[in-house]
DNA sequence: GAGACTTATTTCATATCATAAAATCGAGGC
DNA sequence: GCCTCGATTTTATGATATGAAATAAGTCTC
């Protein structure tokens, strides 16, 4: 970690942040329960809370009563004290969403992107005509929404540009989103991966909550990680951390559609899981797409001696998989999900515990819980509308601009020179 | 990250601390040095600086001129403000090391460790023998040292009782080492696992030096890693993050002594290569112990087409092992140690760097170096001492006994009442 | 060699902040 | 109406970093 120095102004930030989050995510809790959870001072917690509500930031909800005593009040973060969207750019689709401060869907927004339209240039006017379009739907003005968070489906290169690297998109060089949203729009932008902003609204909403440290694991077409330390996204260095889906775990095995020999994902990514199965079968699973074709192969698993193999196969695989997950990350919860992982995890959730303890190392194995999602895959725009939410909790509510222009409005002290 | 409250004691620490750190890993540095790096102002570094000194945590060591102006005085962390001893319990040997604050190596003892006599109490005996011994041989007083730090090699559960897990030495149900080493020593203890107090060496005084997000990738008998995020160890939810030994390379491969198959150590440690070579070959490397094994094998990489086709498979199975780490914990750099990586790496290492680009995804890997280690096995001890140092860094070089005692001598204040 | 100049460090007055202690509030019980 | 109890607010205080001004400690110029 890096420490930085320190000044009473970023204590009170760090103190309002505390007490913001725990109010956001743990509320509704009166002032003598958040003197508890923070150890705070009644004090300190009756005034930053005198300035939320001063800020509208917080709101009273109701009171309970207390045997004898004062009642107390219960406080929440104000759900119209803003609005956040969240957008969900996959291969095929633009999803754009509404939500106000307690994550209530106000509106939303469908583009479908034509296979030959993957210019991003298309996709910035899809994100942009969206928010125009659900503010507008909801009758809210752009304004009060505190910030767009865009999930991608590739790397998203943290950093002033907002580089995304999504070669499903065919967007193979490096394409600067941050740069060319913010020309569209005054609403602070925030990017990440898809994967990334499903896992956050897993923490926060779904089955992650409670934990710090725990790994998202994501089996769809494609396969990733959303991984979380100590409360916090793990990104490394520039972000792409949680490359789960291209480990290599068959040296030398099933080519995978990144290049490589052996991926995770050439086994137990949905493509992967079909191509084994047409190559044991000898002719492709029924269904027009991938999600159907893989339902059918589920359905058949107790019928097909040939679909029940390939997918016992493929849970020996993302066992093995999540294996070294824990290994290397040592969470103490595994929160399976994606279409895929869903699918089968519904399922075979068992096997696939059974799997991962045999190829993990039993002291980290033992530390570890295996569970599944909670939110499905429409997840990744709420997650994505948490980003601007998470950014406000972390700078205790006082949004960048607002800090800077109370110091602009304080301007610069004049000293009266002594006589 | 967990957010605590903050108070105005807090904020000094932490300024404390992070000036401190400055000077000790960064230092000898001036004040205003300090001031531009820690974007302190100058007032508060000079009464900062001041503490510490009158402390005898810091000295100043010489000047340097500035044309024209005032000289610049140089502050470095004072060698002789304290000890710190550092002990590696290996399979073999238990060696205890004492330094002082500049990790100027002063004493040692080693207590070979009989093969029949493995148990945890003849291990603590050893070490706690060792700290008097060295003392002694320095003339230091044990007071005088701030802390302990003990390697193990195996996975070492943070907490309290410091519950260490080790099968080499036969320690399979976790034994609280922490707890029998307090029994027996006044002087704090800090226990972590080896290649973690390697990967801290590393970090602090060889290969990883000026990053923030790096693994140290070990490769000896055993195969682990040591993964440092944002400057610091990444643990995990209970310390034994970074098992990278046995995540699974090929799936239903070589069984691997922790009885999984195909286990990156089963392919790549100093064993697997050996035994690969005895498959390939019909019989044996020469050599007493697997050292020397393996450094015959490496000599014959010319002469013999059997163990160069071993070893250059072994390049194969290590590139996509370091490949693995570069996907999920997208580092800056990959530090290859540990003696077989070593001295695979001295060899081959243009080799390893192009196995791991065939298996790692395009854009991590260029985010990623990947060199050989700069201190060798023996610095484990070394990583050990740093333990109980890099607490006080982060104490702000408020030791916690005496920071109570500080609070205790100022006692309750009491308040004159109003009349 | 004296004064000008330059740069580093220290001193001082000030504003911010969390806190302990005391006061106040709001309800039920008698 | 008065008492009790627990929740919240008010008040006085001490700790802290900081900008600005002052001071220190050299070099340079003439």
């Amino acid at each position: 970690m890096v420490a930085r120095r320190a000044t009473v102004r970023d204590m009170r930030r760090s103190n309002r942040a505390v007490l913001l989050s725990k109010i956001y995510l743990d509320g509704p809790l009166s002032r003598h329960e958040l003197t508890q959870l923070t150890s705070l001072s009644p004090a300190s917690v009756s005034t930053l809370v005198a300035e939320f509500i001063e800020e509208g930031l917080v709101e009273e909800a109701g009171s309970v009563e207390s045997d004898g005593g004062r009642p107390r009040v219960l406080l929440r973060v104000a759900p119209s004290f803003g609005h956040v969207i969240g957008v969900d750019v996959g291969e095929t689709r633009v999803t754009v969403e509404l939500f106000d401060m307690s994550m209530a869907a106000l509106a939303k927004a469908d583009y479908p992107i034509e296979p030959n339209q993957l210019e991003p240039k298309v996709t910035v006017a899809h994100i942009l005509e969206g928010i125009t379009a659900v503010c507008a739907q909801a009758g809210v003005d752009q304004s009060t929404v505190l910030g767009v968070g865009v999930a991608f489906p590739g790397v998203v290169d943290s950093g002033e540009e907002g580089l995304v690297h999504a070669q499903h998109l065919g967007w193979a060089d490096g394409v600067p989103i941050g740069t060319m949203l913010r020309a569209g729009t005054q609403i602070p932008v925030h990017i990440d991966n898809g994967a990334k902003t499903l896992g956050q609204a897993e923490m926060w909403f779904g089955a992650g909550r409670g934990t710090q440290h725990a790994v998202i694991a994501l089996v769809g077409s494609g396969v990733g990680a959303a991984v979380v330390a100590d409360g916090a996204s793990y990104r490394g260095s520039r972000s792409s951390a949680g490359e789960w889906g291209h480990t290599t775990l068959v040296y030398g095995g099933r080519r995978c559609r990144c290049g490589a020999l052996g991926c995770l994902e050439a086994y137990v990514g949905a493509e992967g899981i079909l191509d084994r199965y047409r190559d044991a079968n000898g002719r492709s699973a029924p269904g027009i797409d991938e999600e159907s074709a893989i339902g059918a192969l589920i359905a058949a698993a107790d019928s097909s001696p040939t679909a029940s193999e390939v997918l016992n196969q493929t849970v020996g695989y993302l066992g093995a998989g999540i294996a070294t997950l824990i290994n290397l990350f040592n969470p103490e919860r595994i929160v399976l999900g994606g279409w895929a992982g869903t699918a089968l995890g519904g399922r075979w959730l068992p096997e696939i515990r059974a799997a991962a303890a045999k190829h993990a190392l039993k002291l980290p194995f033992a530390q570890t819980t295996i569970t599944l999602c909670e939110l499905g895959p429409d997840a990744v725009a709420l997650g994505a509308a948490t980003l601007p939410v998470a950014r406000l909790l972390a700078d205790g509510g006082l949004r960048p601009a607002a800090a800077a222009q109370a110091a602009l409005v304080r301007g610069p002290r004049v000293r009266i020179p002594p006589r």
